[in-house]
DNA sequence: GGTATTTGACCCCT
DNA sequence: AGGGGTCAAATACC
């Protein structure tokens, strides 16, 4: 509670400083783009406060099933510890249905933007294709522990039906603005890194692109528990200028913060599909994934505001220099 | 040789 | 006991 309390009183401040910031660029020669940064920044401190607020109430109320293990939960005969695990145990998975439409798309049918290493595939009974499953490559190296199950649909075979569960701690998405960089500019700065693998770049610029193209392509979202987890995390949107959109501006800022890896692809919202909007909640730092254990034990959720990890030093290097480079993707490589 | 995939075996939960 | 999820050895690929 006290590490709540400690993030709460943290969010406030950042959001009253970028306040105080935001009031400096409201004068000229501020750019346009740098004030609607900061505006992005303070929603989120406040998007994040409050939802530690919600959170709150929710884990007053549920804390005694969290702190024991499912097991001990299982044999007792409580049924409120029993729901309670029932509700966590479902609402820790989101689905995402997508179609593919190539042999190629057949052969990746969810190239979501991670890297994922394959550890099984099961038949499923009923089902007339098997599950394949997936944990994220960096599992080991970095302790990510996102998983996705893989499973096309009985009636469509081009319809794929991708379960995620966890969230991305590895540092993939924060890697994804090189995909903006010219490879020419890549090349000069990390030398053969993408003789390497050249598989990443080319990759990352796909996965990109796909991201986007999932706004278009109807891509649906699901959660298995969606009532509770806008319950929890109400749902907010902010405008975003659709230029800034298409320069990558705005998702550079986001993936630099690592919202891609926190907000999985249930950051893409169907209902903005044909929208300016990007409906999320962008200050739930541990994605979709409502799983207590994540919010409480892990670190980095304090840091890892996707607009709150933005580095101020630039910012207040933009206050001193109004024509600096916001445009050039090299600034957030 | 390193990394990814395949697949049968095993474990756990219901 | 059976189904689903994971492990890990074997294999494939680069």
């Amino acid at each position: 509670m006290d590490w709540e309390l400690k993030t709460l009183l943290n969010e406030l401040k950042e959001g009253r400083e970028s306040t105080n910031q935001l009031m400096k660029h409201l004068q000229p020669p501020s750019s346009h783009q740098t004030r609607q940064v900061l505006l992005q920044k303070i929603l989120c401190f406040y998007e994040k406060a409050l939802s530690i607020l919600n959170w709150n109430g929710f884990v007053v109320q549920t804390m005694p099933a969290f702190e024991s293990s499912p097991s001990i939960d299982r044999s007792s005969d409580v049924s409120d510890q029993k729901d309670v695990f029932k509700r966590r145990k479902t609402s820790s998975w989101w689905t995402e249905q997508t179609r593919v439409c190539s042999a190629k798309s057949l052969d990746n049918p969810l190239d979501d933007g991670y890297c994922w290493r394959k550890y099984g595939q099961k038949a499923i009974l009923g089902a007339n294709f098997p599950r394949g499953y997936y944990r994220c490559t960096h599992r080991h190296s970095q302790g990510c522990l996102a998983i996705k199950q893989v499973q096309r649909s009985d009636n469509d075979p081009t319809n794929v039906e991708v379960k995620y569960k966890g969230r991305h701690t590895c540092n993939q998405a924060s890697h994804f603005a090189a995909a903006f960089v010219p490879v020419s500019a890549e090349s000069k700065k990390k030398g053969n890194h993408s003789r390497k693998r050249p598989y990443q770049l080319e990759e990352k610029q796909k996965q990109v692109q796909h991201i986007f193209s999932s706004f278009e392509s109807g891509l649906k979202v699901k959660t298995e528990d969606l009532d509770n987890r806008e319950e929890i995390f109400p749902s907010f949107s902010f405008p975003v200028e659709s230029e800034q959109v298409k320069n990558g501006l705005f998702v550079e800022a986001l993936m630099e913060n690592d919202i891609m890896g926190s907000l999985s692809p249930a950051f893409m919202s169907p209902a903005t599909s044909e929208s300016n909007y990007f409906s999320v909640s962008p200050c739930r730092m541990g994605s979709f994934e409502s799983d207590l254990t994540d919010i409480i034990s892990d670190p980095t959720s304090v840091t890892n505001s996707p607009i709150g990890d933005l580095d101020i030093s630039s910012l207040d290097k933009l206050e001193f220099d109004p024509s600096f480079p916001f445009d050039n993707p090299e600034f957030f490589s």
